[in-house]
DNA sequence: CACAAACTGTTAGTACACAAACTAATTTGC
DNA sequence: GCAAATTAGTTTGTGTACTAACAGTTTGTG
């Protein structure tokens, strides 16, 4: 289905009351409505991948494994989470003895959080399902389009 | 702080006993990071320009009243939303008068739902803002680049 | 006909994601 | 030097989103 050619997105509108009319809206073509299918497709590769963390959990464990430390707020900026949604990720991560945080005392209002031995190790583990997640998400491109692809993703960021 | 040069990315790392390091997973090169940032974009020119409802809520609304009736599965697979999830959608678009239920007596297991007259009204005012979205989520592209890129998006869905 | 299989809707549980409102600590600007 | 602004973290509330488990209902097949 919905393999209908775009040229002609179907004409047979207008009823005669009014000028707007359901058939000029095709919610399948656009681009928040694609990019939220193609993004449960990733998810779904993502969890069977790597089972044991989300994709939320694991880019902050591996942004704290390459900077070696950040407080928690900053950790949230570098990964694009904002403040009140990363407190959740960082319990969770602290739950499970991933990372560790204490309190800065040249600040107090910060927390300092780095990755335990635990979390580094799951980290190295995992990095490389990581890279195949990305390699199976875009399976359906050629090299070139890939290529393409991921510079114009990157111009809408 | 943290303006250290990207070129850098420490390479401290390597502790002597696994070949595998922090420094060859480039969290914000892979494609599920940033389409995570792209769809954070999205949904903030989204919220800004249709603030009476949600991505879901009015993809549920528009597809409502592009089929005239669904029972709530099948609006559900219709764009892409499971059966537990599409109850809450239904439900708050419900309780504000959007769309109506009522039981099928032919088979006593399904919810018809169809969009009330407010509902339609609501889906006509705001389906040329809707446009309006996806455009100005695509504005940083081409026209070419727009093209290119929604024809890639689609094959990865 | 009977009964297993499939389907519909519901609930509970987990995990983002963001807005708004709040406290506490620190930095700034006059 | 001190009020104002900023920053860090927390809490609450709303809205997805998926899994798993469950109760009715319907249907296909033996």
């Amino acid at each position: 289905m919905k393999k209908m050619p775009l040229s002609v997105f179907d004409t047979d509108h207008h009823v005669g009351d009014t000028m707007v009319t359901a058939a000029d809206y095709q919610l399948e073509d656009q681009v928040g409505f694609i990019m939220r299918c193609v993004n449960q497709r990733h998810l779904s590769i993502f969890s069977r991948l790597i089972p044991e963390l989300t994709p939320t959990q694991f880019s902050a464990l591996a942004k704290l494994c390459a900077t070696g430390q950040a407080s928690q707020n900053e950790l949230g900026r570098m990964i694009a989470i904002d403040a009140a949604t990363i407190k959740g990720v960082v319990d969770r991560l602290k739950h499970r003895g991933l990372i560790s945080s204490e309190s800065q005392p040249s600040d107090l209002r910060r927390l300092i959080l780095k990755p335990t031995e635990e979390g580094r190790q799951l980290f190295h583990q995992i990095s490389a399902a990581a890279r195949q997640v990305s390699e199976d998400t875009l399976k359906p491109l050629s090299e070139k389009e890939k290529h393409v692809f991921m510079n114009l993703l990157d111009k809408l960021r």
